[in-house]
DNA sequence: ATTAGCACTCATTCTTATCGAGTGCTAAAA
DNA sequence: TTTTAGCACTCGATAAGAATGAGTGCTAAT
């Protein structure tokens, strides 16, 4: 991961400094300011003659031919993997702030993530994005079943971790309260302690083996909880700070940011990239540009990591911002997230999947 | 509302081709194109005269001495209070899609109305905004409290209509099953039949009266209570379409775009405007540049409208576009919209407000 | 009351010239 | 062998001028 054996040390540092003026700057960058700004003993001569061999390896361009250089994706990329030293100082600042607002009112698991998205859009300055917690490999602890009127009830499904989510379903026909604690009855019996996915085969198994349902309430219960379970998988995406993201975020053409912004609220295309990053499972992924499977998001970079539970993936968060970017700070921040929402989720006391903290006056 | 007595009928006629011309290309309409186009039967120099008079009014303006004419804000006032006849030819086309949209999966009240407000975004071509339904005015029906783990329930609030709500609260201390029944039980008795509005005052009074507290159940009931009803009036917005608004809302600077994204964004300024539209009370309202209480929006337009339930307004749904939007169709999806929301609230079989019809193959 | 004609205005577009930051290359210095 | 100084050259960006043409206002004729 670090020493990247193609160039030396002294060509990495004029890499670095190139990348990090141009971030600044966002204009080619010459070789005597270059020189003045930074405190290299060389004359731009000679810093030329490194940036020509930059140039030759593919990590720099000139927009034409009189112009400063400008890092290449492939630039980035390797100043991304081997110029930025893990420890920064942007590592302070996030936290507080965050834990601060989860701290006050508590939340359900996606209010959790839909919260801290947007802090760190706040924080980042960019548009950020999130899957919410998936309870795929989350174990199902108790289902519930509130009737709301006629044939339709509220079901409340609770994981083993507390974690809670709800649902409105139609039944066949409307029950009893009795009746319906015998539907969830038979539904917690059968399938409490397994994952979702689990859960899912044994419904399937169940459905097939009473084929002609001896039972009605059986059969509802069986059907109630197949519905369950494949709404559990499903994905909630969050998007906040798209007014940040205008901010940020210029487009060769404001067609391109609005096809960007498709994208963005297209799920399928985001789930792609989110399942990219955490095959990963590596930490932090940084996805610079056309590296990026979707075309849409060329023009722009994502720094992203997943969150997990139980050394179990869960979910993801991240950013979208300027190819351009300062990614030392974001991917800090993005990491620093990460890891904050994998300590809400694995911490084992009840709160932090509550939303409503009764206040003690 | 129709027959607006400062202009003549010709000039009117006038104003509105002025108008939708301009809305089609975007350019200054000049006195010979229009005489062209439109078959008036008068010469570029007699639409001139009029022009002129139109600009002395106010309603039209040149963007410099010799260019072509352009509706001024007030211009536009004019034409939507007095030009844009009731009936037009752009009723059909939303109703078939969005019913079939929501008669596919069956949604909670929330739900409903964010899948309505994408669907009038894509119909409209534009940024749409709603706020969800409120429940101030609804008589809640019965509260269930479920268990989660430890002191945390989920209450599953349900009111008359079927709608319903769940928030996760924190109680005091774990009770068993039973005793949330007591407490469940004590809500539902003191509080069934009433408004939020109501309620609220009602738990106020009664923990009043009870200041010494004979029950702890009794206590932690109506603190629960209390909770439920404040939760119960907080507002959800909903901003769907944000590719298609960076596709028509071509703005002077990119900050201001980004300034109005900010606004969109701030809770408390929406439903403000939101505020607004509701005390007109008379259908769909349209909201034009600076005529907007935020600044931020005095470079659009918004065209909102109300919906009821039992006559009472419950939420409003709108677009917001560039003020040279096509105002007779966008006018006239937000109506139909409005309408339909009014009509899936008020109609009473309990299907509207349930999530997740189980299929019948 | 309407229209034709004409002089005038002024944003837009195109051309041309200038400027200057920055490079590559060569030859001298270290 | 590496570094530096010097110089010619490139090319985008900026500015100034000239031509274009759509559109108006005004006046006089219909």
């Amino acid at each position: 991961m670090s020493a990247n054996p193609i160039i030396d040390e002294r060509a990495r540092r004029v890499l670095t400094a190139i990348i990090e003026t141009y971030v600044e700057t966002g204009e080619p960058v010459g070789s005597r300011p270059l020189t003045k700004k930074h405190g290299f003993n060389l004359s731009p001569a000679t810093i030329r003659n490194i940036m020509a061999d930059l140039e030759d390896l593919g990590l720099l361009t000139q927009p034409h031919t009189s112009a400063g250089r400008v890092p290449t994706e492939k630039g980035y990329r390797y100043y991304v993997d081997a110029c930025i030293g893990a420890g920064d100082a942007f590592k302070e600042r996030l936290t507080e702030e965050t834990q601060y607002h989860l701290e006050s009112v508590r939340k359900d698991a996606s209010a959790i993530v839909q919260d801290v998205t947007q802090e760190l859009s706040r924080s980042s300055s960019q548009l950020s994005v999130a899957v919410a917690p998936r309870f795929l490999k989350s174990r199902l602890s108790r289902v519930e079943l509130v009737p709301v009127r006629g044939a339709t009830v509220q079901a409340v499904v609770i994981s083993e971790e507390g974690i809670v989510r709800n649902m409105l379903l139609d039944l066949n026909e409307p029950y009893t309260s009795k009746h319906l604690r015998r539907i969830s009855g038979y539904i917690n019996r059968h399938l409490a302690g397994y994952t979702v996915r689990e859960a899912r085969e044994r419904v399937i198994n169940q459905v097939l083996e009473h084929k002609a349902a001896y039972d009605t309430l059986m059969a509802e219960a069986m059907r109630v909880g197949q519905v369950i379970m494949e709404r559990q998988s499903e994905d909630r995406i969050f998007v906040e700070g798209v007014s940040e993201a205008l901010q940020r975020l210029k487009f060769r053409s404001r067609d391109a940011l609005r096809d960007l912004f498709r994208a963005i609220e297209d799920k399928h295309l985001m789930i792609q990239v989110f399942n990219m990053v955490e095959e990963m499972e590596s930490g932090v992924q940084v996805i610079i540009g056309s590296e990026n499977p979707v075309g849409e998001m060329h023009d722009c970079a994502m720094v992203a990591s997943p969150y997990l539970r139980e050394g179990r993936v869960i979910g993801t968060i991240g950013v979208i911002g300027p190819v351009r970017m300062h990614y030392p700070s974001v991917i800090s921040m993005v990491d620093r997230t990460a890891r904050f929402l994998t300590r809400v989720f694995s911490q084992e006391e009840g709160g932090a999947a509550a939303d409503g903290h009764i206040g003690k006056p």
